[in-house]
RNA sequence: GCGGGCGUGGCGGAAUGGUAGACGCAUGGCACUUAAAAUGCCCUGGGCAAAUGCCCGUGCCGGUUCGAGUCCGGCCGCCCGCACCA
């Protein structure tokens, strides 16, 4: 018997998908359109496992959907602006363009064996002019309809290398390759309003229901409305030019235990403050040296610095407050000041003790009033707390009520009023760099800022730059930036930055619909197309990418590009896990970690004999270098092979460490799968007469076992268990190989077998039912999925379970339909109930649940 | 630090609140072979036991329930995100 060799059988079926045109989605009205979507690679320089497994899954439910009739849309293309190929071209001396389109052709000729069934017509790279042109026009028609403004905005800036850095590049507060201290220097930077939408952006995600539900929290949380107070605190004395300090704070119900009222660094008090008070200057200062994520002011020492000022508590004109700036009060944040309560807060809590302020409570736990806090009090929810300072002697209640009431209150007496805000900050595009979409406007001394003429788009990124300093090569380019104003023609000057790339992958999946159109989208593809009905990606873009998508699917529709329907740009969300391996480091004489490829490591050891640390579970990536090439396995194995393996070993949501040993197995299942298949058609060749005789009773189990396979591998792809459905495949794999059913009823499981592997296995899956069908039947690839006879489904009888006091002591097999009074007479005569109930007595209780267990309470 | 998630045999994992460990890998045994590879068959959570069986067991502690891997509360560990990485 032949072995199956997947490096022939391979490309034969790939040729014979392209040749029948299989894989070409078109605009069909006849039909239900399926549009199917995998978040698209950045052409880092090699696919790796990652790729294979977000793919697969999607190609998976491509083959699936296109199987049920539907007219599938499964496109492909390229992430391909960023900062690596501007890396690549700094280290290397090559050109980013040159970087980015070798990556791309290697990477689509890596893809391509994998067998997957992309419209390859639509692909697009989202660095070629036609795309970032048409992106550009998006930009004019956002800006038009007031989408995008400028305003500052605070950068990492290295003042060795005199550039901006990427949060990436800023290494422990030091440039990654100058290791001097980063500083902060603010920039005029263009934004979207993506708070604007902040509250539809909330409100959507309820009508997301197939998106995991963790996503949504995190959007929701990231979002981060609330409804608080904002009022004023009056200074004592004016102070370099402001008289009051503006608050928001969302516990109001504790303002009478208000201790300190705190300004960030950056808020035009403290910054008015600095000229005069050159220690308060360099405590700014100092702490504006701290980066500017998040994570790293949060983790921060939280310090403070009296600025000697003092406020009155609005309630209470007696009573004084001091100002501090604090380093862990965000501008961007609110009002930029907050009002500080440690008895009811643990980092106001911890603020007042560093620093000797009272801590006095609003509220303390029943018969603790004269308790010593050790630590803010937050009540639990459904405990009463007793009041020592309500406002003006009367209670409020803690929780979301107290809010509101303790709102009310402050509006009646004229102190502040309701409002609701985000967390949500407005989005930064703008990035002094070369390799990413320019941004399409003029600087004009007389007109000012002048968005370009759509038709001069796309405004192009010269070829002719160099990478042999840092910075921005736009900003050096001898000739690049002259160009007459579009307003009024004088001299003047392009805009130099370019845009995220988050803005690149922000409606790629609109442009898929009509990837060639003369516009961004063309109306009548889009309306076809959109919207993506299953999108499947990393957990990792869970946040910034699906919510800038969402965004931009809103502000498309604003400016006209995207129909209303398409408001929501993703029915369906699949996060999937990562491909982990082991990664392989060494220290540099700083302590920062040198990563190592896995060739260049031999038993925990370089070439030169160094002992590497290795770390498991790690996520794969370029960086890291601990990427597993497909491309090896693919061609030692075949297609067919990885992509069972990348289905079969987890659940899809989950992260997967790949094992050699794996691949291996895989290989061997599929090869047994074709040996079977082998056997029953050279058996069907050969049959007598008797062999082909219908013998319904032998055939019964198989028959049932078929019908069983299909219900049960439909469901598991239908619900993203694809590692369940393979584990029945398994099973129906090793059924047919037991059975005693005749020939006919083999070969009949042998191709229903070989199309419910389809979606993971297509090549093997033609061969098999080529084989079988004689090539009758055409592809499997166009065949129609196979449907479950919910009569065959049913079972006669059913195994119970019987548990005593809940632990399993035997069981009953009963007929499907017995009754109740049946099943409870037969349970009580079993044994092991009668050796638990002493002799005439009866059970305490006796819980039957139909077809499923008994439980005897004795 | 904040937000979100995950935790089950030697390993990957399965299990609408209802027989924990399906399916696969690996280990061991057997068959085939001069031999090996390949292939096929069998066993395999731990402990006790000749055996019908019995006890323990889903990160830890507690709770709800006839019944908890699953639900609730509190921990521990790991992973993802934190706005200029893609």
């Amino acid at each position: 018997m032949s072995r199956l060799s997947p490096a022939e059988i391979e490309p034969k079926w790939q040729a014979a998908w392209d040749d029948a045109g299989v894989f070409t989605a078109t605009r069909d009205p006849a039909r239900e359109k399926y549009y199917v979507l995998e978040m698209f690679p950045y052409p880092s320089g090699r696919i790796h496992m990652g790729h294979v497994r977000n793919y697969t899954m999607g190609d998976v439910v491509a083959r699936y959907k296109s199987s049920c009739g539907f007219s599938v849309l499964h496109p492909m293309g390229w992430d391909a602006f960023g900062m690596p190929a501007e890396n690549a071209a700094m280290a290397s001396g090559g050109h980013p363009k040159d970087w980015t389109y070798a990556n791309i052709a290697t990477m689509r000729d890596q893809m391509k064996p994998l067998g997957l069934s992309i419209d390859w017509s639509r692909e697009f790279a989202t660095c070629d002019p036609e795309y970032y042109g048409q992106q550009q026009a998006l930009f004019l028609d956002m800006l038009e309809a007031g989408l995008i403004y400028r305003k500052n905005a605070v950068v990492n800036w290295d003042p060795v290398d005199m550039t901006v850095l990427a949060n990436e590049q800023v290494i422990d507060g030091k440039g990654w390759r100058s290791d001097a201290p980063v500083e902060r220097r603010e920039l005029t930077q263009w934004f979207f309003k993506i708070s604007d939408m902040a509250g539809d952006l909330l409100d959507g995600l309820d009508t997301l229901e197939d998106w995991p539900e963790k996503v949504r929290l995190m959007q929701a949380n990231w979002i981060g409305q609330s409804r608080g107070l904002q009022f004023a605190f009056s200074l004592d004395a004016e102070s370099v030019g402001h008289d009051r300090i503006e608050v928001y704070t969302t516990r109001p119900d504790t303002l009478m235990g208000a201790s300190f009222v705190g300004i960030s660094p950056d808020h035009p008090l403290a910054r008015a403050l600095e000229a005069d008070n050159p220690e308060l200057a360099a405590f700014c200062t100092e702490c504006r040296r701290t980066g500017t994520t998040e994570e790293a002011l949060e983790k921060a020492e939280k310090r403070g610095f009296d600025t000697g000022l003092t406020v009155r508590h609005p309630f209470d004109t007696a009573w004084e407050l001091p100002v501090y700036i604090a380093n862990f009060i965000l501008m961007d944040y609110g009002t930029g000041a907050i009002f500080g309560c440690p008895a009811h807060d643990q980092r106001d809590f911890d603020f007042a003790t560093k620093y000797g302020l009272p801590i006095p409570p609003v509220f303390v736990e029943k018969d603790a009033e004269d308790a010593q806090l050790t630590e803010a009090f937050v009540p639990p929810k459904t405990e009463p707390v007793h009041y020592v300072r309500g406002f003006a002697g009367t209670p409020v209640q803690t929780g979301a009520d107290g809010v509101d009431a303790a709102i009310a209150f402050c509006e009646e007496n004229g102190v502040g009023h309701g409002v609701t805000k985000y967390r949500l900050r407005d989005w930064g595009l703008s990035r002094q760099r070369y390799w990413g979409c320019p941004i399409p406007v003029v600087h004009c001394d007389t007109c000012g800022v002048v968005p370009e003429k759509k038709e001069n788009l796309p405004v192009r990124l010269p070829d002719d730059v160099s990478f042999d300093q840092p910075g921005n090569p736009l900003d050096r380019h001898p000739t690049w930036r002259d160009v007459p104003c579009p307003a009024c023609g004088a001299e003047a000057r392009r805009e130099t930055d370019t845009m995220d790339t988050f803005v690149d992958s922000s409606w790629y999946y609109a442009r898929f619909t009509a990837p060639r159109a003369e516009t961004p989208t063309d109306a009548e593809d889009a309306a076809y197309w959109m919207n993506v009905d299953q999108y499947i990606g990393g957990i990792e873009h869970a946040i910034l990418h699906l919510l800038y998508s969402r965004f931009f699917a809103r502000a498309m529709q604003v400016t006209g590009h995207l129909p209303e329907t398409a408001r929501e740009p993703f029915n369906a969300l699949f996060t999937q896990g990562m491909v982990t391996h082991e990664i392989y480091l060494t220290r540099d004489e700083k302590g920062r970690p040198v990563y190592h490829l896995p060739e260049d490591v031999t038993d925990g050891r370089l070439a030169d004999g160094t002992e590497v640390e290795i770390i498991p579970s790690a996520k794969m990536s370029k960086s890291k270098k601990n990427v597993v090439d497909p491309v090896s396995i693919v061609e030692a194995y075949g297609a067919d092979t990885a992509r069972w393996f990348v289905m079969s070993d987890s659940p899809p949501e989950r992260d997967v460490e790949w094992t050699a040993s794996g691949a291996e197995a895989s290989y061997k299942h599929l090869q047994r799968v074709w040996r079977l298949a082998s056997t029953i058609d050279a058996d069907m060749r050969a049959a007598t007469p008797e062999d082909l005789t219908p013998a319904p009773a032998r055939d019964m189990p198989l028959l049932r076992t078929i019908h069983r396979a299909i219900a049960e591998v439909t469901e598991g792809i239908e619900g993203f268990a694809f590692n369940s459905s393979i584990a029945r495949l398994y099973a129906f794999a090793n059924a047919i190989a037991k059975s005693d059913a005749t020939l006919p009823i083999r070969a009949q499981a042998m191709r229903v077998l070989a199309q419910l592997m389809s979606p993971m296995t297509p090549h093997l899956s033609e061969e098999i039912w080529h084989l079988l069908t004689d090539g009758a039947e055409g592809l499997v690839a166009q065949a129609a999925w196979p449907v479950a006879d919910a009569a065959m489904l049913v079972e006669d009888s059913v195994t119970l379970p019987i548990q005593i006091n809940g632990k399993r002591r035997g069981e009953i097999t009963v007929p499907a339909d017995a009754s109740r009074e049946a099943v409870e007479k037969l349970v009580l005569e079993t044994d092991a109930v009668r050796r638990a109930l002493p002799e005439g007595t009866a059970p305490k209780k006796l819980i039957i649940v139909p077809g499923r267990i008994v439980n005897v309470v004795v």
